[in-house]
DNA sequence: GGCAAAGTACGATGGGTCTCGTACCATAAG
DNA sequence: CTTATGGTACGAGACCCATCGTACTTTGCC
């Protein structure tokens, strides 16, 4: 992989009324191996199912994965660094969105081919 | 990703004539988070793109990387393993194949997007 | 202020995985 | 048979990553 890194900074200091910020990469630097490698993880393919599926903004704690408190932040950082969702807290909550615009303006298609296959392959086998 | 591995069986008696055989996993084995993974690494990547440019198969050798030839058949067989390619001897070479019928029967256009959005990256960058 | 809720940071751990070099095997050609 | 070609097997090294627990921070509410 050999990726970026960058998107890894914290933002301190906040601007106007001091609400915490999430560094996202902008639309030009999300990379296609980033994303990929983003959603082979059952976990954050999952996330980002249940998340287009919803069509609207989820806190972390709305999508309830199988592994600790700690694992669950871990993933949805690599998803907000990868360029998929987009970050924002609200009051003790983070609320989270696919940022779909972004994805589908880079690459037409792919995140509905990707989608698709996933809930194709979920019905497919055993269920979700 | 806690995979399969059952597609590292080497088939050491062959039939027939004595031709080596390899281990492919079959249409309905095929997982999408293997696919996302296998394609995430930009090697394998790029290995991809080129056999589907060419719309034909080819020898591993003819598609030159940036790596050992060790590291290029590890390459070489996550692709077979997790179902994207297709290898058969021919002589002291190995044919590759891109397993498009598979891939678009179970993931329509996740193939066609993907390739999409990796030559539309590559173009954006500086080129190849 | 005090407390609960929702996440984060940090370090540890166990397991992948990308890379290599060297030795080896199978096939084809001389 | 000998050699060259094309690829494999094996082991090692370095790094990456999913997971956890514990301690901490931030915000909202009473």
């Amino acid at each position: 992989m050999t990726a970026t890194s960058a998107a890894a900074v914290r933002v301190t200091a906040a601007p106007g009324v001091g609400a915490r910020l999430l560094a996202h990469p902008a639309r030009e630097e999300i990379r296609i191996e980033a994303v990929l490698h983003a959603l082979s993880d059952p976990m954050r393919l999952q996330v980002v199912r249940e998340l287009a599926a919803a069509e609207d903004e989820l806190t972390c704690s709305r999508i309830e994965l199988p592994v600790s408190k700690s694992t669950t932040t871990h993933h949805f950082r690599v998803l907000r660094e990868s360029g998929i969702v987009s970050q924002t807290y609200r009051g003790t909550a983070k609320m989270n969105g696919l940022r779909r615009d972004d994805l589908d303006t880079l690459f037409p298609g792919l995140l509905d081919a990707i989608l698709a296959a996933a809930n194709q392959q979920a019905d497919r086998l055993g269920e979700d």
